[in-house]
DNA sequence: ACACGGACCTGAAGGC
DNA sequence: TGCCTTCAGGTCCGTG
């Protein structure tokens, strides 16, 4: 095919950008970003939630991406300068891909669209452009050695998918807390990666109610509860579920399948429980400012 | 770091 | 048809 040909993938979520959002654009950006070299930088548009730190494109400019990572809702690429540079998607961040031949000498043109702000030329051959209409999203370069005491990773809660993550770490970050169960799951100070769709969803699968106080779960004589066993595991189902459909092929021409269809409860009001034998309808109040799904009969 | 509510931002959706 | 209002939510910040 010709120099200039290109290939575009778009990987965008259909729904808001969670941790298993986030670590299927990780997965996409990989094998694109992981060992190539930033070649040319372009900041359309510094100016997102927070302005980019200062001279962002020069310093990106011939590292190396030693590593892609994700932690919470953030990517985190590890840079040959001993820079990381973070990203976050906000609530509607998103990343084009447009690849062109190996060893071509043009940039794959790919056109510009609204609201494109970055765009990274590497040296695998991929152009990556990200596109935030809402500018809720952030791009940092911090000193990696700094990263931990950054103040986005200091106070972040534990990995919901990481094998360390049980019932005992939920009871103790859960302990003492006066807020709501719904509250403290969406908090990224409790648990890093859980947003306002997958705390509700988890909580319906583990048959608690949203409205519980936080502290109700945490351990009780050292043991944990039984609840906090039960919610572990939804939130494990709910994520590795949610990042195993985002990762499939997709296509069946039902890319926008709405969320009544792949959620228990998110955005299901009036809809019957899914639960056996449940006669329950999904009902939807507000906390802390957002919506939350929940069925008053199976969660309790 | 104790908890909550408002602000930020833009596109989609609903009302008249 | 078209204008206007409302809503969506991740995170930060000010306030109680």
């Amino acid at each position: 095919m010709p120099a200039s040909a290109t290939l575009t993938i778009s990987i965008s979520s259909h729904s808001l950008p969670e941790l298993p959002e986030v670590e299927n654009v990780r997965r996409a950006l990989q094998p694109v970003m992981e060992g190539a070299r930033f070649e040319k930088v372009v900041a359309h548009r510094p100016d997102l939630r927070v302005a980019f730190p200062a001279r962002f494109a020069t310093r990106l400019t011939g590292e190396t991406v030693l590593r892609l990572r994700r932690r919470g809702k953030y990517l985190v690429a590890d840079l040959s300068s001993h820079e990381t540079l973070l990203m976050h998607l906000g609530m509607s961040g998103s990343f084009r891909i447009d690849f062109t031949t190996p060893g071509s000498f043009h940039y794959p043109r790919g056109a510009a669209r609204a609201h494109d702000h970055v765009v990274f030329h590497m040296s695998s051959g991929a152009k990556i452009t990200f596109n935030d209409p809402r500018r809720f999203g952030l791009m940092d370069l911090i000193a990696t050695e700094m990263l931990p005491e950054h103040r986005v990773f200091r106070f972040l809660g534990p990995e919901p998918l990481a094998a360390e993550f049980d019932a005992a770490v939920l009871a103790r970050v859960a302990r003492g807390k006066k807020t709501t169960l719904k509250a403290a799951l969406s908090d990224q100070r409790v648990i890093a990666g859980l947003g306002n769709i997958y705390a509700s969803e988890a909580l319906y699968h583990a048959r608690l109610s949203p409205l519980r106080r936080a502290s109700t779960i945490a351990t009780r004589g050292g043991t944990p509860r039984d609840t906090a066993r039960r919610l572990v595991a939804a939130i494990r189902k709910v994520l590795n579920e949610a990042v195993e459909r985002g990762a499939a092929p997709e296509g069946g021409g039902d890319a926008g399948a709405d969320a009544a269809h792949r959620f228990s409860v998110y955005d299901r009001e009036g809809r019957r429980c899914r639960r056996r034998a449940c006669r329950g309808v999904i009902r939807r109040i507000v906390q802390t400012g957002r919506s939350t799904f929940y069925c008053p009969v199976c969660q309790v």
